[in-house]
DNA sequence: GCAAAAGTGTTATCTCTACACCCATGG
DNA sequence: CCATGGGTGTAGAGATAACACTTTTGC
């Protein structure tokens, strides 16, 4: 079917958002993803990625974190660019190029995340059918997490500002899908230096109350590989 | 200094190039890219990446693979998205959103790259003072070769379609800017699976001619970590 | 005291690295 | 037969994984 090709390009801004959420009370907690519900054509009343079209005078991770916001009402605790999807037949009759990011929240936040009739938070890999290439995107988003989390500490940010090594490796299993040793675990993560003990404990548990740790990037060793996080220009 | 607000967004395709050149004949090789010489304003006559705007009915990827047969003549061995760069300020007066692609060319082709008085080849580590953000750019298209090449298989893709273990390790001390031991790195490519004898020797050494390889990528392993290309949709 | 999770110790195994050594060829 | 890089063997260091074991709390 011969489409008469579109004149311009136009730039969008989406982003996929996973959070952590427990199935039933105090079982394993699994990703989930926040998608709204289309309201204009093309695609109107599907289920799509949370998005707009890029403004002339904000910043690509700036109107990321604001469609994020709008959608649930939260700030990000890990925001990065993912890829842009440009494809010729994304979207029908126009040319409209996405670029994507990805966002991790913070779990006691997310408990409270906005809800509404227009917003639906799905499990991240059974996803229901989606608008456009948006399910290919949010595989895409998911490899990418399962992979960084192997040789990044990112895992800490869908925890809160403290959280105890069994609630870390809680995370690292959820996103990984397989069980870790905790003893392993727990050395694992002491060894690489990016935790301080806060000097609390989290009360209230049914046995030995575990210490408490934050999240403190250990200083850089010379030679160390670096994320290397492109130098954007902000807006002066 | 405030400037009137663009009141539109354009989009552009780059492209990082790398390819091995030796600086004496005999000597070892290092990482050479092409810039081209800006023909309009803004920072005309500065040194810049390839690139251009994107036609409307070009995939992205096709659109950074003619831009680079159009500086340098050839067609690339490897071409992936690298980033999209989008601040206000990267251009003045206009609001350039620039996705960015990066390429290897192999060895062989590349020494009849084209050249011409708009076209000049840099080593890739110093380079001269850059039109935009592109020094930024290549800064991190560079880190993204090196590493890459410590986890995945692309540095066949300097070389030509057969090649020695030698000249294999010639070019991951390039990339990775260290020696590296030839019996560990032999064994090390051997035991990847991804490269396959050809029977053949390279003739005219001083010494036991070597064997020639092909790289013939393992069949992929179950559990195995792929690249995971994100899915475009080509033009039908 | 008992259950359960926190936290520690120990050992087998695998991987990485350095380097000694033999092999094959041109001159 | 000699120089040179191609190619193989091997032992020590370090990382990883499996699991036994001790500690500390609530009930």
């Amino acid at each position: 079917m011969p489409t008469t090709p579109p004149s311009t390009v136009r730039l969008a801004v989406s982003t996929v958002i996973f959070a952590l959420r427990a199935d039933r009370a105090g079982g394993p907690p699994a990703l989930w993803t926040p998608l709204v519900r289309r309201t204009r054509e093309p695609q109107l009343g599907h289920w799509a990625l949370p998005g707009g079209w890029l403004p002339p005078n904000e910043e690509l991770e700036t109107a990321a974190a604001r469609t994020l916001r709008s959608t649930t009402g939260l700030a990000p605790s890990y925001l990065e660019q993912l890829y842009t999807f440009g494809g010729v037949d994304r979207s029908p009759g126009e040319r409209v190029v996405s670029v994507v990011y990805w966002a991790l929240l913070p779990n006691d936040e997310a408990a409270r995340a906005t809800i509404g009739p227009n917003v639906r938070w799905v499990p991240a890999d059974t996803l229901p059918e989606l608008a456009f290439d948006h399910a290919d995107i949010i595989a895409y988003a998911l490899w990418r997490l399962r992979t960084k989390v192997e040789y990044s500490e990112i895992a800490h940010a869908l925890l809160g500002r403290t959280f105890t090594l069994a609630e870390l490796r809680e995370v690292y299993e959820a996103v990984l899908r397989r069980q870790l040793d905790p003893a392993n675990f727990r050395r694992t993560m002491l060894a690489s230096g990016g935790l301080q003990e806060t000097g609390e404990h989290r009360a209230g548990t049914p046995h030995r109350p575990p210490k408490l740790y934050r999240y403190a990037p250990a200083a850089t060793a010379p030679g160390a590989r670096e994320p290397f996080r492109p130098t954007e220009r902000t807006a002066s």
